[in-house]
DNA sequence: GGCGTGTACTACGATGTGTAGTTGATGACA
DNA sequence: TGTCATCAACTACACATCGTAGTACACGCC
């Protein structure tokens, strides 16, 4: 798999895919700059700049419209966020141990009760559409 | 909670914790230097400078022997990683989005196919023993 | 054919990290 | 008891990343 997450970002560039997150299509730097409504304002270019580095990153695509590019995020936030939780937990060796799993779901139920009993309800809904 | 994971470490600070999870007690910086074992060495300052922001950072506790301090983790590699994942998963907004965990496991088991199988025999004898 | 809008390129300061030297304390040993 | 080895604190520097932005250049419109 190529692969994407790279770790961490800066919190602009964070925000900046927030907003192409939560709009529905692609858009513009000029648009990017406008949702992210800084007081006091971004520079224009700044907000370029953040755009340009998480096109390099491969974190955006971009496809031109007129004289303009628009920006769309290559993947979704929920791809983001799951695919980087994954990678920290089976980075290490022996990443299967029960030691770190046992340790993901304490810290994970502690942060949100919910989330062990949401991921057991997942991990059955997928073990039956598997055998279908 | 008090909370420590700090989000992600250098290669050095990585290979510098990783040798005191790998060791069963406190080690003394120069313990550390002889099982980091570099080609060509690292100076022994190198890794002292290294476990002194780690222990900035709270990743580890130390006590004097002597003249000398002994490092030990402050938490054991499972943990570290376990914290880290479940705090990626839970960090944005709306962690117990279906779409997130719904990445996450799909990703986790493309990793390692056995993982999720873990996961959810971990949950089942959790639940159980908190039924007790 | 200038003007506005947009992109590419360049830049600078702050912070984190790898790497290490210098300095000063302290304990052991002759 | 004075010297030497060992250790820790402080300082330093290069390099990458990131926030932030300016300048220069292209292109289409009026």
């Amino acid at each position: 798999m190529g692969s994407t997450p790279h770790e961490s970002l800066g919190a602009l560039e964070n925000a900046v895919l927030s907003a192409l997150w939560s709009a529905q299509e692609p858009l513009s730097v000029r648009a990017v700059w406008a949702r992210l409504a800084r007081r006091p304002p971004l520079a224009y270019t700044t907000v370029l700049t953040v755009l340009d580095r998480l096109h390099d990153k491969a974190l955006v695509l971009r496809e031109k419209d007129g004289k303009a590019f628009l920006y769309r995020p290559v993947m979704s936030r929920d791809e983001w966020v799951g695919e980087r939780a994954a990678r920290v937990l089976t980075e290490s060796p022996a990443s299967l141990s029960e030691g770190v799993l046992l340790a993901f779901l304490d810290s994970a139920e502690r942060t949100d009760p919910e989330v062990v009993a949401r991921l057991s309800a997942l991990i059955a809904a997928r073990r039956g559409a598997r055998r279908s």
